[in-house]
DNA sequence: TAGGCCATCTGGTCCT
DNA sequence: AGGACCAGATGGCCTA
């Protein structure tokens, strides 16, 4: 992967820093300075300098566990990407041979979920405002598109559980 | 070459 | 206490 060589270079720098001077901070603290400014508020805020948590453990149990840290971050990230892969997976787009950026997969998706509400009311029932606007033809689509996805059976099934479900969510929003 | 996108590292904060 | 979550920083790759 090309990152990995990346990874793998800082995991080399850090460790040689630790095994150099047994204060592995001195980068880390530079960086933390670019991080101003901080956080106003709420979740992820960030402390004055003078403020910042002090390490009990030492430079080499510091560097360990930023390691495992690291580890617990990239297998955070990959379960994230793998989410956002499943969801290109079932958004019907028109550039199918380009991967969708993360920003487009969460708005197309968005788009999706808002139009196929709305056919769904408009097929069930047609009597919600939403549903009267949108055109029959974009409605017939992504029926088409629901066949192909679903297959022929229990469709008629399962359209009216997943309606009634639409119905009661909007009333109680 | 600038800008977009991404993976990774990192430290602070929240949660269990 | 330790893991999860978050957001900023950084640098590589790609494309217009």
């Amino acid at each position: 992967m090309k990152t990995k060589t990346r990874a793998s270079r800082r995991r080399l720098e850090a460790d040689q820093e630790d095994e150099e001077s047994h204060s592995p901070q001195t980068s880390s603290e530079e960086d933390t300075d670019k991080c101003l400014p901080y956080r106003e508020n709420g979740k992820g805020k960030k402390q004055d300098k003078s403020k910042r948590k002090k390490h009990s453990s030492s430079g080499k149990e510091h560097s360990v566990r930023r390691l495992e840290s690291n580890e617990r971050e990239r297998q955070r990230m990959h379960k994230l990407n793998n989410a956002f892969q499943a969801l290109r997976e079932v958004i019907p787009h028109v550039r199918a041979e380009k991967k969708l950026s993360k920003i487009e997969t969460l708005t197309l998706a968005k788009n999706y979920i808002n139009t196929l509400t709305a056919t769904i009311l408009n097929i069930t029932s047609g009597s919600l405002p939403m549903a009267q606007e949108t055109s029959t033809d974009i409605g017939g689509k992504f029926y088409q598109h629901y066949q192909q996805q679903h297959g022929e059976e229990n469709n008629d099934e399962h359209l009216k559980k997943y309606s009634t479900q639409i119905h009661s969510f909007r009333q109680g929003s």
